[in-house]
RNA sequence: GGGCGCGUAGCUCAGUUGGUUAGAGCGCCUGCUUCACACGCAGGAGGUCACAGGUUCGAGUCCUGUCGCGCCCACCA
């Protein structure tokens, strides 16, 4: 067989993933799902715009991992992917790549706009299935969905009209966030705040017929041209005289109405504002409740209009720089102070967002929020940890409705239609011949498309069938889990929370699992204007997906973000490795083995094997199951992925093979160690796959269908059963302490060679005096090769004490020889050490003695506290003493 | 302004009902190419757990305050 000394995963990873969606390994049998048996998640769908990022491999390796988990404890598990049209994302793209070829989407038109981005669609959205193969995904390719696909679209259409019938749906003229460089209208959550350095202005509005005037404070003078009103607190003592007089507006000489607002906060600056409703989301309010006129004098494009006199066809900006000159020169400037201003950026593009009135389309988000708070509130959906929660209620309570209307090209058009010859509205599923309510033919489809993210809402149903009652969706959902990361828990998770409820009466899913971002390794957010973006496919080409996914894994704790290092994934390639050695220690032994039919126990972890060695490696297989499996339930990866690190290096590698290595080369009698061995390495590689699903697969195919006769086993080591351990099990017994005793020996006598430096080489001559327990022969000499010592054992209290001496309460070791390198300079480094020993056990002896004097002490604390305290005691003494007589021999 | 979180070894971080010499990975030092692995093995140095109080027999862990840092939400012109 072939088995290189090195792991090279390119090898085996893409052949595995290829074999896994060749012999569709993972095509759900929806007939066969039992139910209370079955596992479904939906993938957060990747936007089509490009290629998946290292927080997509994130997201995806811990799915797979609940995925992989869920399937091997015997569930049906259907984890569907897909990919998202990402409306104003991909239309950005392709309109970048139209500028290349010197033309505009207009020039296009929108039917061959449309077009070209489906082309593009086609190309990307192939190589992000790439992608999600390369990450070792267990999804059900036979599922794949995206949100523009007729099923989907057909959903959208659904809910838009059910939504509109219930009221919940609205038309109207409104404020909304304009971008002005995207061409459309956004949401709340679509808006970045960012604190600018800026000013506030001090502007003189002179008073009608009077000398006097009031002085307005504002960080946007240019909106000034807009300005309907003045207004001030109706309690305001200093301005009562002058509500419903007018002042002049500076400029433009247009005399408006001062007015009282409650919103005005008295206490700041002067204590007026300058209304400007149809430019600022506060004034939009009073200049509704006032009824102001509403004057425009900024478009869509961000110039000025023609309102603004002569201002019109300015960049916002500059014009704000000619007004405030015109105000200096003019002496209606009062003040200039520099001022922290918070502006709205578009998510997308960072431009500027302009508070504009439009009609658009509005969902009302109350209602909906009220059923999803409740959801959550009534444990329906578990948020695991649950501190994202009190965000999650915080947004829910101040929800504001939903603008849901887009001016673009690419995305699902809003199902209503415009009679042009009545005016009137049809919303509808199905495209209208006619106008309902004048049976004109004359309708024209409203020319907007949806916001992204209602699409996206629907996902977990819209993806199985609904509205149709299919048997996927009727078997899969309510979905069990989602995983996603907390970025997108407005936009994404509590839209699917509230309109799963809509349109199913049933949650979308019960469980929300959020983990955080993929930083570089300075903690800096990845972006491509700053290049720091790292390439998956790229870490995965250089160390394997196997080692990647590891290494994010034991970084993503709850909670925090990921630091990604190098070194990290470097260490995990190190893992990787040491399985595969492990593993090719005991594939080329066992061609001597003589081991005949051997199969896989699949059930409880237990061996026939009384050597102590197995006794204890099964204890510790049974540890590591039963945290492996608690950690997974509570969706704690990190913790799981450490357990195996730990499980496979530390105690599988370190001690289990360098102690079987010993007995396969005494070379009779080893059937029980092989059944043994073999035993606890395949159940190994199971607890192993869900993280490390190639490297798994590739040992597991050689051990299991490499040569024996396995036929009765699954095709693949997905399909075999996940460890469980059992209670009885996980004790400790007389087997378990010899060896951990074993250890503690061995460690000694390396420290003490180490210390001493002895001979790294040399065999030495050493006694061995345990104080209560014995070692059996075979168990002696793997203590001796390990240490190599020549060791003699010997019951009872140390004699003599000479040589050299390493002590605790259970031994004494002794080695004979003399220390051959030992000089002055040895000598006084063992010397410093062993004071620093001696101090530090006096300290901890002192600080044991007034604990365990203390009777308040030995009345609370519980007995088993009380009795490691008096034990550790007893073992700092023994140390001490025999530390002091080390000093004295160096003496 | 409100909410959430963080401050533990040189670096990145674990540490879930408070329990007794505080852990990992990387880096560092010493030794070892031992027939699974130098992507390795053995040994080691390194921490007043941000600071100050409090609760407790006992605090990295709970409470209060201070300082420093981060994120999210928010219409204060």
């Amino acid at each position: 067989m072939n088995f290189e000394k090195v792991y090279e995963p390119q090898r085996f990873e893409p052949h595995w993933a290829q074999w896994w969606i060749d012999s569709r390994l993972y095509q759900v049998d929806v007939a066969k799902a039992v139910p209370g048996h079955i596992f479904s998640l939906v993938i957060p769908p990747p936007n089509v715009t490009g290629s998946l990022h290292i927080g997509h491999m994130l997201d995806h390796t811990v799915m797979d991992v609940a995925v992989r988990w869920h399937r091997m404890l015997g569930e049906t598990t259907l984890w569907l992917p897909g990919m998202d049209h990402a409306g104003i994302a991909t239309q950005m793209v392709v309109e970048r790549e139209l500028a290349k070829e010197g033309i505009t989407r207009r020039q296009l038109g929108r039917e061959e706009f449309e077009r070209r981005v489906w082309q593009w669609k086609e190309e990307y959205g192939g190589r992000i299935q790439t992608q999600i193969r390369r990450e070792g995904a267990s999804v059900d390719w036979s599922r794949e969905r995206f949100t523009m696909d007729h099923g989907l679209s057909r959903a959208v259409r659904e809910t838009f009209v059910r939504l509109w019938e219930k009221g919940l749906i609205y038309r109207g003229e409104y404020m909304v966030n304009w971008c002005p460089r995207c061409q459309t209208a956004i949401s709340d959550v679509e808006t970045a705040h960012e604190a600018v350095e800026g000013f506030l202005w001090h502007i003189r509005y002179p008073l009608t017929g009077s000398h006097d005037a009031l002085t307005v404070a504002t960080t946007r003078p240019e909106t000034m041209l807009g300005d309907t009103a003045l207004a001030v607190h109706p309690e305001d003592e200093r301005y009562r005289h002058l509500v419903g007089k007018t002042a002049t507006l500076p400029i433009l000489h247009r005399e408006i109405p001062i007015i009282t607002d409650p919103i005005v906060d008295p206490k700041f600056g002067t204590g007026v504002v300058k209304v400007t409703p149809a430019h600022d989301p506060n004034d939009f309010e009073i200049g509704k409740r006032h009824s102001l006129p509403f004057i425009k004098i900024i478009g869509e494009d961000a110039r000025m209009t023609a309102a603004a006199g002569p201002y019109a066809g300015l960049d916002r900006f500059e014009a704000r720089k000619r007004i405030v000159a015109a105000l200096e020169q003019s002496g209606e400037l009062i003040k200039t102070e520099p001022y922290t201003v918070n502006v709205s950026k578009c998510d997308r593009c960072k431009t500027v967002v302009e508070p504009l009135v439009s009609t658009q389309w509005f969902v009302r988000m109350k209602p909906l929020a009220e059923r999803a708070m409740e959801a959550v509130r009534s444990g329906q959906i578990r948020f695991v940890p649950d501190d994202r929660e009190p965000v999650f209620f915080q947004w829910m309570e101040n929800i504001r409705d939903w603008c849901i209307s887009r001016q673009l090209w690419w995305g699902h058009r809003i199902p209503a239609w415009h009679c042009a010859s009545c005016r009137k509205i049809t919303v509808a599923r199905e495209t209208p011949a006619t106008c309902p309510h004048c049976h004109s033919t004359e309708l024209q489809q409203d020319p907007d498309v949806l916001d992204t993210w209602f699409s996206s809402g629907l996902w977990p149903f819209s993806t199985l069938g609904w509205p149709d009652k299919t048997p996927d969706f009727e078997t899969f959902y309510p979905t069990s889990l989602l995983i996603t990361g907390f970025d997108i828990l407005f936009f994404w998770v509590s839209r699917m929370i509230m309109l799963g409820l809509e349109c199913t009466g049933c949650v979308p899913f019960r469980q929300v699992h959020m983990h955080g971002l993929v930083r570089d390794a300075e903690r800096q957010k990845m972006s491509k204007t700053k290049g720091n973006v790292v390439d998956p496919l790229e870490l995965i080409d250089r160390f394997g997906t196997d080692a990647c996914r590891v290494a994010l894994l034991v970084s993503a704790s709850p909670g925090t973000d990921i630091a990604l290092k190098e070194d990290r994934i470097e260490a995990s390639r190190g893992f990787t490795n040491k399985l595969w050695n492990a593993s090719r220690l005991l594939f080329l032994n066992l061609g001597r083995s003589g081991i005949r039919n051997w199969a896989p126990s699949g059930g409880a972890l237990t061996t026939d094997s009384r050597a102590t060695e197995d006794v204890w490696i099964f204890q510790r297989l049974n540890v590591a199951a039963d945290t492996v499996n608690h950690a997974l339930e509570r969706h704690r990866y990190h913790e799981a992925a450490q357990t195996l690190w730990d499980f496979v290096w530390h105690e599988f590698c370190d001690w289990y093979l360098e102690v079987k290595k010993l007995r396969f080369r005494e070379g009779s009698g080893l059937d029980p160690h092989w059944r043994a061995a073999l035993t606890a390495y395949e159940a190994t590689l199971r607890l192993l796959h869900p993280f490390m699903p190639f490297i798994t697969e590739e040992l597991w195919q050689r051990l299991i269908h490499g040569n024996a006769t396995n036929e009765q086993q699954p095709r693949s080591i997905s399909f075999a059963r996940y460890p469980a351990a059992s209670a009885t099990a996980l004790k400790t017994t007389h087997e378990i302490q010899i060896f951990e005793l074993m250890k503690e020996v061995v460690e000694a006598a390396r420290k003490l060679r180490a210390d001493h430096k002895l001979d790294p080489k040399a065999t030495l001559a050493a006694t061995l005096y345990l104080h209560s327990a014995t070692f059996a022969p075979e168990d002696l000499a793997a203590v001796a090769a390990l240490s190599k010592l020549t060791v003699e054992q010997r019951s009872g209290a140390m004699g003599e004490q000479s040589g050299l001496l390493r002590s605790t309460p259970e031994f004494d070791l002794q080695i004979h020889a003399a220390a051959s390198a030992q000089n002055g300079a040895v000598t006084g480094e063992a010397r410093a050490r062993i004071l620093k020993e001696i101090a530090n056990l006096e300290r901890a002896i002192e600080n044991s003695d007034r604990q365990l004097s203390d009777p308040v002490f030995l009345s609370r604390a519980p007995e088993k506290v009380v009795a490691n305290l008096r034990a550790k005691r007893e073992e700092y003494r023994i140390q001490l003493d025999k530390n002091r007589k080390l000093l004295e021999g160096l003496e």
